[in-house]
RNA sequence: GCCCCCAUCGUCUAGCGGCCUAGGACACUGGCCUUUCAAGCCAGAAGCAGGGGUUCGAAUCCCCUUGGGGGCGCCA
């Protein structure tokens, strides 16, 4: 049984690279038939906010990456929040103690970070190995320790040896001797440090699978020390390249959107963000890049996820997010653009004139948010004041004239009523038309104009011409 | 300073020794369609970082250089 998890810690937004990882586990896992676990890792008690958790989890409820076990929603090896299994994380550091494999420190957190800059100084890796700790246990120190209730830390004896990893997508990765230090299981305040929660609850939640971000690839090396130390077999671990910003540096805040909640509102849906998603550092075996999530787990193999970093392109995933708004049923689209309209104090006839408004403008969307702007003049007069020859100032005027006094229109019967009036005047059709769009929409480009007046109405249509002529 | 990862059009990628005259997608340019802008369709321009090997044959394998990224925390 394939079992794979998202681990992320509650300390901000869930970010697309976060998303990826999130959604490749989940694509893996469901591929497969297994169980994708979501774990909270919130040891970081000054970061860590149980707000930042309920969005990381309305983030992926709305991308469609659900977890079969999770805070949530229970399951056989939880609790599933890392501040809730204090406890085991003691234990196992002090099996590791009394094994000899680790030991406790009693350097204050502010000497240890003497420590490291007195090495970085020397221009010495910053490696900390137990002879060092070892001058700062001494006999008052440790009664100090003990008056004032406090734990030492405990820290992991690094094995002096070389640890081969054979990665799920770099390949083999040969980690020297000596290439880290001896680092800290527990904190003096009780809390795990990451490498070894993460490792104590992959083993407890018997996680099979390991896909997470390029950044933990340093990481993987005192993981598999720890699995060792532990006796137990370690997951089959890959990990897949960063995403960068346009200027290849890591992608953050000042590269613009970069988290799933910011997309969401600013009107991209949710299977474009994941189709775009899938696509940065994996490609499916034939060449198909519009998938729905189905077809994505049904192709998805981690053989076929890249190496190499990926560059955030937001143009890319606007013109499939448009391509989706295109594709969706109109009336799903038109649900999640009624919030936009009513933000904006804009009423509507009904929803069926909502809709031929939308597919109106549909060509021209990029993102739920552009409809505002595209469609304005459906919902609000457009103010303008037209600048004519007079031969087209009287043509629009006939124009006005004969739709109020016309009774019901088709398409066709406007279509004729505007071919007359240009006939009989002998005016430029491409001039009159474009006069005729900038009264009704106070725009030089937009929706078919027959569309246009059709929504507007006879009435409307004739109004909004003679106040742009500044008649009446 | 040390360790690790990566390297094909501007960007995401296909390619896993001969099917490559390097394919697709976004963006770009041109055309068609069209009363406008789009959408759609068609066409085009654009790339194997550099240098050494290995081989009959290299984008594909090896080495070096260069460039980029990540890490070296009582952060995750």
């Amino acid at each position: 049984m394939v079992r794979v998890r998202f681990a992320p810690s509650p300390t901000g937004f869930l970010h697309v690279g976060g998303a990826r990882t999130a959604l490749f586990n989940y694509l893996f896992a469901r591929h497969f038939n297994g169980i994708f676990v979501l774990r909270i890792e919130d040891t970081d008690i000054a970061r860590s906010e149980r707000i930042f958790e309920k969005n990381l989890m309305d983030s992926l409820r709305w991308l469609k990456i659900q977890w079969d076990e999770g805070p949530d929603v229970g399951g056989p090896y939880g609790p599933y929040r890392q501040s809730e299994r204090l406890h085991i994380y003691r234990e196992y550091a002090e099996k590791l103690v009394r094994e000899n494999k680790a030991y406790r420190v009693y350097a204050y957190p502010e000497e240890i970070e003497q420590l490291r800059e007195e090495l970085l100084s020397k221009n010495l890796p910053p490696h900390y190995t137990r002879e060092m700790f070892d001058r700062f246990a001494t006999k008052v120190r440790i009664r100090e320790y003990e008056e004032k209730g406090i734990q030492p830390a405990i820290y992991f004896s690094m094995p002096r040896k070389t640890i081969v990893h054979n990665d799920l997508i770099k390949g083999q990765v040969v980690f020297t001797e000596g290439s880290v230090g001896d680092f800290a299981l527990l904190r003096s305040n009780g809390m795990p440090t990451y490498n070894f929660a993460c490792v104590v609850d992959d083993m407890l939640m018997k996680i099979t699978h390991v896909i997470r971000g390029d950044d933990h690839l340093p990481n993987t090396v005192k993981q598999l020390a720890i699995y060792e130390a532990f006796g137990v077999e370690p997951p089959q671990i890959g990990h897949v390249s960063m995403i960068l910003g346009p200027d290849g540096k890591k992608l953050s805040k000042r590269h613009g959107a970069t988290s799933v909640e910011e997309f969401r509102a600013r009107g991209y849906l949710p299977e474009a963000v994941v189709n775009y998603l899938a696509l940065l550092g994996w490609s499916p075996p034939d060449a198909q890049e519009i998938m729905s999530m189905e077809e994505m787990i049904e192709k998805f193999s981690i053989e076929r996820v890249s190496k190499n970093p990926a560059i955030f392109d937001p143009g890319k995933l606007k013109w499939m997010n448009g391509h989706y708004i295109r594709k969706s049923q109109v009336k799903t689209i038109v649900e999640l653009l009624i919030p936009y309209v009513e933000s904006k104090g804009w009423s509507y006839k009904s929803k069926e004139w909502l809709e031929n408004v939308f597919l109106c403008v549909r060509d021209r969307m990029h993102t739920l948010e552009e409809f505002t702007d595209l469609a304005d003049f459906f919902f609000v007069r457009p103010e303008v004041t037209l600048q004519t020859d007079e031969a087209i100032r009287r043509g629009l005027l006939e124009c006005a004239a004969r739709l109020e006094q016309a009774g019901e229109l088709t398409k066709e019967g406007l279509v004729n009523v505007f071919r007359e009036v240009i006939k009989g005047s002998k005016l430029n059709a491409k001039d009159f038309y474009m006069s005729l769009r900038r009264a009704l929409t106070g725009k030089s480009e937009g929706p078919e104009l027959i569309d246009v007046v059709t929504l507007l109405g006879r009435v409307e249509t004739a109004a909004r011409i003679r106040k742009a002529l500044g008649v009446g």
